[in-house]
DNA sequence: GGCAGGACGTGACCTACGTCACATGGCGTG
DNA sequence: CACGCCATGTGACGTAGGTCACGTCCTGCC
């Protein structure tokens, strides 16, 4: 595994510092660890701290009161989260839930904010960050409102098969947690995805999901509702 | 009408500037106008200028290939946007309309990236603001994935009265809008409606609509799918 | 190497909503 | 002052997709 410093010059959120710098926020940040299952922290409560995935894979997550929930992202290795109620002193927007046993580097509110305040490029690069984020909620309130299942399960395949840089999707996609994604039930996304792979669309292959057939995905992805 | 020096005095983006750098500002911006209906810019297009609206409203909209469409959001005087593509340099997100006679002053994207990076307090506002629609955002998504539509437009009428700081809703919300914004049909926007009146949970005054029984609502907003 | 828990596949059934088709009423404008 | 346009009710009907209920398979563990 790599030291501290050079994990942080693989965080976006750091790119742009030098060494002398990346240095000082490497003293700031602690490690903790959490196994699979435990949750990060809950919505509603107060934040206080910004988190950086070291290790591991963390899943940002609404909850209603009956136990359905929706999945807004999934986070990896050198992503972070936790910013928000840092930057406007709001409870914390939803749940962060370890999907497998991880290990976050985490930094204090006062910290960070120093370090924001006295770092153009950190406020860049968040507020670069933000856009993202937020052109992906856009794209997915699309997603939930104009498009059908299987439409909203195209388009996030190609999303994520772009991420990636391949067709073939590596991170571990279950058809539950690819339900969770797209506001969807497991059962409705099992048959889907099998109408996909009947249609050539897509292959499997030993747990991971190849995009076979790019085009017809995308055509998929732009109709109906 | 005040002043362009007065507006900007009460667009949060510029909050924390003194009155030297904001006439600084007032000088780059270029005043513009757009009839009722007309599109003031579209998705997809390169984007190169940050607008802040003057006078008006206009509704940022994504639109499928049928013609259906979900609102994002509705902005009114001292509220701007376009400047995602400002930041990261990508196409522009969405459409935005104009509700109605509108006007927007404009600020072009050399301009503001000199300002930001020169003036901490405006990427400061910047990122809050940022942050502010992605609460939205994300709330909006687990809307649409946790609530029925009753629900959907009980939370939507609970935010638009905690927006105005007032039971009663002033801007006018037509259903045919209120469709729009949740991902739902107008007629079942109608009949949802209806329903909370028969309930007495709220009154409808010459065009506006008034909540009458804020907890119902809250309760209805949180179950359900 | 047998077991338990999770991920999947599938059929049956039910319902919230979208869509279509009209009818009505208010108001803004020529 | 009349004509339209647009926002609104409301009924009828069709269906995507949620929920239930099981059965199978794979995989990591004791």
């Amino acid at each position: 595994m790599a030291t501290t410093t050079e994990f942080l010059a693989t965080v976006a959120l750091f790119k742009g510092l030098d060494a002398d710098e990346m240095a000082k926020f490497a003293e700031l940040l602690r490690e903790k660890s959490y196994p699979k299952g435990s949750v990060i922290l809950f919505e509603d409560d107060p934040g206080d701290a910004l988190f950086i995935v070291r290790a591991g894979r963390v899943k940002v997550v609404l909850v209603a009161e009956d136990g359905r929930e929706v999945v807004l992202g999934i986070l990896g290795p050198a992503e972070h989260f936790g910013e928000l109620s840092l930057i406007d002193d709001q409870p914390r927007p939803a749940h962060v839930v370890a999907m497998e046993e991880s290990t976050l580097l985490v930094l204090r509110r006062d910290d960070f904010r120093r370090r924001v305040e006295q770092n153009p490029s950190v406020a860049w690069s968040l507020l670069a960050e933000l856009s993202r984020r937020l052109r992906r909620a856009d794209g997915k309130i699309g997603s939930l409102v104009l498009l059908d299942v299987p439409g909203r399960i195209a388009r996030l395949l190609l999303d994520a098969a772009d991420e990636g840089g391949s067709d073939l999707i590596d991170k571990t996609l279950t058809r539950q947690t690819i339900a969770h994604l797209i506001g969807a039930s497991r059962e409705t996304v099992s048959r889907a995805t099998r109408e996909f792979q009947d249609s050539g669309w897509v292959t499997a292959e030993r747990r991971r999901i190849r995009i076979a057939d790019r085009a017809a995905l995308d055509k998929r992805s732009q109709q109906r509702a």
